[in-house]
RNA sequence: GCCGCUUUAGCUCAGCUGGUUAGAGCAUCAGUUUUGUAAACUGAGGGUCGUCGGUUCGAAUCCGACAAGCGGCUCCA
């Protein structure tokens, strides 16, 4: 591991290379202006006003160019200036005379850094010598088109990433798991391997999964919800369209009436497809009087939801304009929430342990500079907030991560941030307090003194949603699913096509089925290379090949996937009942290790 | 939604600057072969070149709109 100094060194670096790019590019386009331009995680990026847009195939020379123009480079030199001299300087540009009013409100001098042939606003953070980067460390990587200050009403530039590290070791190696994370990419993979679909026909967003794909979100779901019997969830069932009403009264319709797709019936009422479920499980709850007694009650159904999101946001299961969720919500009183949050706490590190996912936690608040965007007194909202702290301070002490502003409309949350096998972390589990809705929806308990008391809901979900969990799971195992949830569990291929042979794979497989099994037969005229080839790239976990001496001794030799952990002896011929016995036990213990 | 790029057979991709019946590999189908742990051989079928419109004597190729996808931005209950 780098000590601190060495971080402080590549953020210089990545910084000084947003100038070089800064330079490069506005010498060879002329017209061209620099924007803003700092370095990021294992990079750094430049926005630009380009004369003309540039694309891709332009980096390459664009990157050459900055090699040329860093030989020309030495030390940073730094110079203050007054902010009239700054706007003089910089009257080309109305990206940079916007920064110099806004920092020389709260600053008499602004500064200049110097290297080169070329000078910028900035205020600092670079390495001492432009000699001390590699030319061979930093790569150009991709141009996007961004807002300026990142306000979709503003002005549209262009950004150029790059990434950037202290040794070219390094930038192969971080080049090298970008390849790895192309390779596992869930959208080939969902192609590859059968899962999933899109069709222009059915549109955007709306994903169509295959046998295969139906049998992985079966087996997450059902896990989900056995650990949800557990703490004695009730499974129910609702409609996929509502009346406005409910919204209005849950206060999603006044935030996000333009993201439901609606439905006018011939009658002329308006309807909508659900974009969450909450109202309509509030409904469930509010049909009669409770008390106190009943509660906590929980609800859990996994359902979809329909969302029209923009189209430029959608990406293969990622982003959805349908997505199932794993949806459930508690209510109950101020007195549950600590005892029913650590619960759902507890099915989160069941379900994200059996993967090998570890988890981050972090505590989403509310804006105060922001209140607008929330629904609730902020005095509520402190107090909600608190209830959630000291859950996670219990649960992790102070390892989590503030987020302020990252609350939902109606209540605090506690996200719960996956980090995958190749390092990348992604947002997925979540328990929200809600104080809001219950008001909306006049929630209520009788309780111990006979009065209507308000109740509380959380909301948890423990994949989130099913698709967008399958996107981070297939990715963090690169489409070899445990034999559990493996779509198809073990493939038998016959060495040629002898009738005595193909029956005994078929019988084998009729076996394998009465067992649970997913279980098929290769029985195609091919060679047995091309079989285990075929069965290897479906990634199937089990594979044996039935020729003439299987037949005679009844005793099969597995090909076991390579990514799973076996013993000494599994690679050695097993009787028929042995090997399917044993599939059947890892598809129960959900391990990815055989017991052969 | 915004900026940029892309779209040719089920999949992966050729097709130069517009010019007679649009190609390959894999997959599919048929026949041959009857195979021992990652690709047998031969042959056949399959595309109104994303859709619609325009320019042109002539469009897969140029222009426009729309759709879908990709990389960003914005948004994310």
């Amino acid at each position: 591991m780098g000590n601190t100094e060495g971080n402080n060194h590549v953020v210089g670096i990545r910084h000084s290379l947003a100038h070089l790019l800064a330079a490069t590019v506005i010498e060879m386009y002329p017209g061209a202006k620099n924007a803003i331009g700092p370095a990021i995680e294992n990079g750094f990026y430049q926005d630009f006003e380009m004369p003309e847009p540039i694309s891709d195939e332009d980096l390459p020379k664009i990157e050459a160019r900055m090699r040329e123009v860093l030989k020309t480079w030495g030390t940073f030199v730094r110079r203050e200036v007054s902010p009239e001299e700054a706007r003089q300087q910089f009257s080309w540009n109305q990206y940079k005379l916007e920064l110099i009013d806004e920092f020389s409100k709260d600053a008499k001098q602004l500064t200049f850094y110097t290297s080169g042939a070329f000078t910028d606003l900035c205020r600092g953070g670079h390495i001492d010598d432009a000699k001390e980067i590699d030319p061979r460390s930093f790569k150009l990587t991709r141009v996007g088109g961004v807002y300026w200050r990142g306000d979709e009403k503003r002005q549209q530039l262009q950004r150029i990433y790059g990434i950037a590290f202290e040794t070219q070791a390094q930038l192969k190696e971080y080049v090298a798991m970008l390849e790895e994370a192309k390779k596992r990419d869930h959208r080939k993979l969902g192609q590859e391997l059968d899962l999933f679909v899109f069709s222009d026909l059915i549109g955007a967003g709306l994903p169509l999964f295959t046998p295969r794909g139906t049998v992985l979100r079966r087996k997450l779901d059902a896990f989900v919800q056995e650990m949800r019997d557990e703490y004695d969830y009730q499974e129910v069932t609702i409609p996929h369209i509502t009346k406005k009403d409910a919204y209005i009264a849950s206060g999603h319709w006044k935030k996000f009436e333009e993201e439901l797709f609606r439905i006018t019936t011939r009658e002329g009422h308006e309807f909508a497809m659900k974009p969450m479920n909450c109202p309509h499980h509030t409904q469930l709850y509010a049909a009669r009087s409770r008390s106190y007694k009943e509660l906590p009650i929980r609800y859990r159904e996994t359902t979809t939801c329909y969302r029209d999101e923009q189209s430029g946001e959608l990406s293969g299961l990622s982003r959805l304009r349908a997505f199932s969720q794993d949806d459930a919500h508690v209510f109950c009183r101020t007195g549950h929430v600590e005892e029913e949050a650590l619960k759902i706490w507890d099915i989160i590190d069941r379900f994200y342990g059996t993967f090998g996912f570890e988890l981050k936690v972090r505590f989403s608040t509310h804006d105060p500079a922001n209140m607008s965007a929330y629904s609730g007194s902020e005095e509520k909202w402190l107090n909600t907030e608190q209830q959630l702290l000291s859950i996670i301070k219990q649960k992790v002490g102070d390892n989590y991560i503030d987020g302020v502003g990252e609350a939902a409309f109606y209540g605090p949350k506690i996200d719960f941030m996956a980090k995958d096998a190749i390092g990348r972390e992604h947002q997925v589990a979540t328990i929200q307090l809600d104080f809001n809705q219950p008001e909306g929806f006049d929630l209520t308990c009788i309780n111990e003194g006979g009065d209507q008391e308000r109740i509380l809901m959380i909301h948890a979900a423990i994949m989130g949603s099913i698709d967008r969990f399958l996107s981070v799971y297939i990715e963090h195992v690169a489409g070899k699913f445990p034999v559990w949830l493996a779509p198809e569990q073990i493939r038998i291929a016959t060495l040629n096509q002898d009738d005595e042979i193909v029956h005994f794979a078929k019988d084998i497989a009729a076996k394998a089925k009465s067992l649970g099994l997913r279980a098929t037969v290769d029985a195609d005229n091919e060679s047995v290379g091309k079989k285990i080839r075929n069965a290897e790239l479906m990634k199937v976990p089990y594979m044996v090949v039935i020729g003439g001496k299987e037949l005679e001794t009844g005793e099969l030799m597995p090909r076991i996937r390579q990514d799973m952990e076996v013993n000494a002896e599994a690679h050695t011929a097993h009787t028929v009942d042995e090997l399917l016995k044993t599939i059947v036990h890892e598809s129960k213990s959900r391990v990815n290790k055989t017991s052969l």
